[in-house]
DNA sequence: CAGAAACCCACATACGTATTCAAAATATGT
DNA sequence: ACATATTTTGAATACGTATGTGGGTTTCTG
C-alpha cells in the first residue's frame, strides 16, 4: 500500500463504504456490533490513524490550544523565566488530560499574533502568558474580543478588562511579603521591580508593600523603590544601585525570585550580610528559590493550579460558556533568607 | 460575513476566482501584479488567513514538529528536568526560525506515542527528548524507523542505533569532570548516578570517570558507585547512603546537576564542608548551577545548539536528506564546588 | 494582417473525513 | 403472506485550499 492507509482503504477490505468505516470507528451507534469489530480489527492491524488534518477540516475544530509566550526584552533564550517553565508543565498536562494538544510558540510582544493562531485554524483558542507592557498589550486584546476570539490571559487581573484573566493576587501577596518583614523587625523597606503602570503585576505587588506600611504607621520612601526588569541582571544593577544611593535600608522587597536572587548577589559582593544586615523577600517561588544561600523567602504562586484554570477557562469559552476573570491566592513560603526562626 | 473569511470570498470581491486568490496570496509569478496587489489588499481589510488544515489536507504536510517528553518516575511536573526546559526554549526558537509550528507533548515512555502523532498528520516530524530506560526504548525505535517516521531523538548517541541521535558527548564529559577533581587532588572520587546499561547516558559519565582514574594508576572502588535516577531527591538519598556507607571519599561526581544539588543538601546536613572535605562536581550546567553554595562546578551541555541541530535534523529527514547520528561536546564550567582558584 | 507567442485567468478536481438523506435489508405484527 | 416499523448501509456532498489543464485575450513578429 502506497502511503499511509485512508479510510477508504479499511472500507475497501471490510467490504464496506468509507462512511460505514467513519461511523464505526467514531462509535456510532447506527452500525452493527460486527461490521465495527471487524473494521476496529482492520484499522489496527493496518495502524491506521484518522488524519486530523482531515479531520478538523471537516469539523472545523482542531482540539489544539494555542501558548503564546512573550517574552519582552532579551530574545535569548536565557531569560525564560523559570516559573513560566514551571506553568508551562502545568498546562502541557491539563492539556493532555482533557484531550487537547498543546501549540507552543514564543512571540514579541509587538507582533501581530493576535490575528494569527484561531482564525488559521491551527488552534480553537489561545492562552496567552508572559510579562510585558500592558499597554502594547491592550490593544490587541480588545482586538481579539472583538474577533470573537477565545483566550485567557494570565497576568494583571481587573474588572473591564478586555476578555478573562487569570492572575495571582498580587496586592495581597504584597502585604503578605511586607507583613513578613515588618514582623521581623524591619522598618526600611526597599522595593526592587518597575512599579509603572506598564506592568501592573509588580504595581500591585508595590501596592501591597505600601498598604502593609500604612498599616504600621509607616510612609514609603519613594526613593526605596527601584525599576527592575524580570530578570538577575536587572536585580543586581537594581541592588547596586540602591547600595550607591546611600538611601537607609534594612530589608529588599523584590518584585520577583529572579530580580532577587541577582539583588542577593549584589549584597554579597558588597559584603552585606544575608539576612542580618538586609533581609530580602522575592516573588513567586521558583525551584531556584530554594536552593539561594540563604533560602529564599518567598511569595509562592500556585503555577498548577494557574495552569488548570487557564486551559480549562479556555475550554469553556470554546464551549461558549462564561469563564470569569479569577484572582488566585498567593502563599508565602518562610525560608531563612528574612530571618525567621 | 458568517464565519471567517474563505478565499471564496475574497474571490468574489476581487471579481476574480478562488484558485487566482490562492495563487496570488502565494506569490505565484503567473497572477498579474496588478490583480495580485488588489487580492492582498482584501485579504488584509478582512483579516483572512489560510485555513491551515484544509490548506495542510490539500499539501500533505503540516510545517509542524512534534516534541515527545518522557518522564520516567514521578508524574508531577515538580520533577522536570531543567536542562529539559533550556533546550525547550531552544527548540521553540529554532522551530520558529524555521517557519515550523512545535507540537508539545508530556508522555509516558510505557504509552503507545510511537504511532500517534505523524501518522495522524498532527506533525511532519517527531522530537524525542528525555531520559528513560533504553531497553523500553529501543523496540519503539525500530517501529518508527520501520514506518518511516522522520524522528530524531535526544539522548545516547551510538553508531547501529535505530534512527538518528544527538547527544553530549558523555564519555568525554566524564573525563574531563574526573580530571578536574584529580588535578585537585582529589583520589577518591563517588560517582552518584545509575550506571546500568539502561542509563546509557550515565553509564557513559561514569565509563570517563573510570576511564581517567585508569590513565592515573587509580582502580576506582565500585563501592563509591551509587544508584540514583535524575531527581534531587535521589541525588540526596544517594549522598547519605554514600556517607552511611564509611567508605573513604573526598570528592563526588554527581551524574546531573540535580543529583548534586540534592547531595549538597545531605553533605551539609552531615556537616561536610564544600569543597574542603568534599569536592563536587555535576553534570548539565543547569541555570540553578550558578546559584547553589558554594556555585557548582560542573560539565556543561550546549543546550542552544543541541536543539538546532535536533531540528534541522528532523527537518533534513522531512526533506529525505541524511540526518546523521551526531555527538556534541561538553564544556568544563569552572565554578567553585571543586576548590578550584 | 495572419499566425505565433506570451500572458492571465477559470474550470475541474483532489486531499480524507463526517454527516445528511435516502434506500436496502431485516425484523415485527396482524 | 403482506404491510409496517426498525435497523443498517451507501450515495452524495461539504469542509477550504492548491494545482494541472485548457481557453481567451493581448502583444509581438514577419
Amino acid at each position: 500500500m502506497a502511503g499511509k492507509a485512508t479510510s477508504f482503504d479499511i472500507a475497501q477490505l471490510a467490504g464496506v463504504s468509507q462512511p460505514t468505516v467513519s461511523r464505526a470507528l467514531r462509535g456510532s451507534p447506527t452500525v452493527s456490533e460486527q461490521t465495527r469489530l471487524r473494521i476496529e480489527a482492520i484499522a489496527k492491524q493496518l495502524n491506521y490513524k484518522v488524519d486530523k488534518n482531515a479531520s478538523n477540516l471537516r469539523l472545523q475544530e482542531t482540539r489544539t490550544l494555542a501558548l503564546l509566550f512573550f517574552e519582552e526584552p532579551s530574545p535569548d533564550d536565557t531569560g525564560i523565566n523559570p516559573f513560566f517553565l514551571s506553568m508551562l508543565g502545568s498546562l502541557t498536562r491539563t492539556c493532555a488530560q482533557r484531550g487537547y494538544d498543546l501549540l507552543i510558540s514564543f512571540q514579541q510582544l509587538s507582533a501581530n499574533w493576535h490575528v494569527d493562531y484561531e482564525d488559521s485554524r491551527k488552534a480553537d483558542g489561545i492562552i496567552l502568558l508572559g510579562y510585558g507592557d500592558y499597554e502594547l498589550y491592550r490593544a490587541k486584546l480588545e482586538q481579539l474580543v472583538e474577533q470573537g476570539t477565545h483566550f485567557v490571559r494570565w497576568g494583571f487581573a481587573q474588572e473591564g478588562q478586555p476578555g478573562t484573566t487569570i492572575g495571582c493576587d498580587n496586592f495581597r501577596g504584597g502585604i503578605d511579603a511586607a507583613r513578613h518583614l515588618l514582623q521581623h523587625g524591619r522598618r526600611h523597606i526597599a522595593f526592587l521591580g518597575d512599579a509603572s503602570s506598564h506592568y501592573p503585576e509588580f504595581q500591585d505587588r508595590y501596592r501591597g508593600l505600601c498598604e502593609a506600611q500604612g498599616g504600621e504607621g509607616i510612609i514609603a520612601n519613594p526613593k526605596l523603590q527601584i525599576d527592575a526588569l524580570n530578570a538577575q541582571e536587572a536585580g543586581y544593577a537594581a541592588a547596586m544601585q540602591l547600595i550607591d544611593s546611600k538611601e537607609t535600608f534594612d530589608s529588599i522587597f523584590a518584585a520577583s525570585d529572579t530580580i532577587a536572587i541577582g539583588a542577593m548577589r549584589a549584597l554579597r559582593e558588597r559584603g552585606f550580610d544575608i539576612p542580618a544586615d538586609v533581609a530580602i523577600i522575592g516573588f513567586d517561588d521558583i525551584p531556584a528559590a530554594s536552593l539561594t544561600h540563604p533560602p529564599l523567602t518567598t511569595i509562592q504562586q500556585d503555577y498548577r493550579l494557574a495552569g488548570e484554570i487557564l486551559v480549562d477557562g479556555v475550554l469553556k469559552q470554546i464551549r461558549n460558556e462564561q469563564a470569569p476573570t479569577a484572582v488566585l491566592p498567593a502563599k508565602l513560603i518562610v525560608r531563612k533568607s528574612c530571618g525567621a526562626h
